[in-house]
DNA sequence: TTGAACAGTTCAACTCTTGAACTAGTTATG
DNA sequence: CATAACTAGTTCAAGAGTTGAACTGTTCAA
């Protein structure tokens, strides 16, 4: 393939990502409110899943310094959503877990985003949306070898 | 399809599309250095595509408020980048124009965006791409459809 | 033992965002 | 025509997210 070639497709994909985030994110954002953030969201989130998790773990799977996820994760902390508890081993560490109420914070905030995006993940057929998955996840795992 | 199959795609999505998101973002950012940050780029480019545009159509297709336009305008503007200009018949209407300094700022921008994408875009087969790009801009299509 | 390395926090400065209040200009209605 | 309603854009205060430098406290290796 040219170079032209590269550019009409690399344009393509900067439009549809464009549209795609900047409204997902938007209807995501109304979804939930004044309660959490996108951002709030997504820490959960990784949190839940990973049982508990470091800021320096946050820190590589967001792609921002450690101090951002500080800021982010002190909020959380004075909703009462995440604890802080130091390792009794290595006390340089402090794990983040979420609380009960951060437990129920989150669910709630998953169906939200949930409800938003899978009526459109529904327009699809189910072999249309199984080989988008798979390239799209296939472009997310090369991005993710640094 | 049912309800458990529906939540394990939305899981999937969600997380191929935090990861590509996050990591593209960081690498850009990176990309940019201190000259334009990624909003900045966006305007500058949604300007160039249109030749000239409007504070509210610039607030609907970024899906924020027009006072989130205005401030990342004036900045642009102030570095030299975009001239405001007054419509001559209806003189609310304020035109969005890149100066030529603007544009060469872009181009430089996109250049460096196109650098951070397209090595990841290239690791697919020509088949593979043109599928995802079909599928992604389907997707955006359905949700651009307010 | 001491110096390097590491985990995390604090702080100032900046960008982006909202929402309310505002200016200024246009349009529609009685 | 007058005036009320609407429209385009800006200003402002407040808050979230981010960086980068400086810092605290802890661990580990020479």
């Amino acid at each position: 393939m040219d170079v032209g070639k590269w550019k009409s497709i690399f344009g393509r994909y900067e439009a549809a990502s464009f549209t795609v985030n900047k409204r997902f994110g938007s209807m995501i954002k109304e979804q939930l409110q004044d309660v959490l953030t996108v951002e709030q969201q997504m820490t959960l989130s990784y949190i839940k899943r990973f049982g508990s998790c470091t800021t320096t773990e946050l820190a590589e799977a967001f792609c921002v310094q450690k101090s951002a996820i500080t800021a982010i994760v002190t909020r959380l902390a004075e909703k009462g959503y995440i604890h802080r508890i130091r390792d009794e081993k290595d006390r340089r560490i402090v794990y983040l877990k979420l609380t009960e109420e951060g437990l129920k914070v989150f669910q709630w905030g998953e169906e939200k985003v949930f409800e938003v995006v899978s009526p459109y993940l529904k327009t699809f057929s189910e072999e249309e949306i199984e080989t988008f998955l798979t390239l799209y996840e296939k472009l997310a795992s090369q991005v993710n070898e640094e």
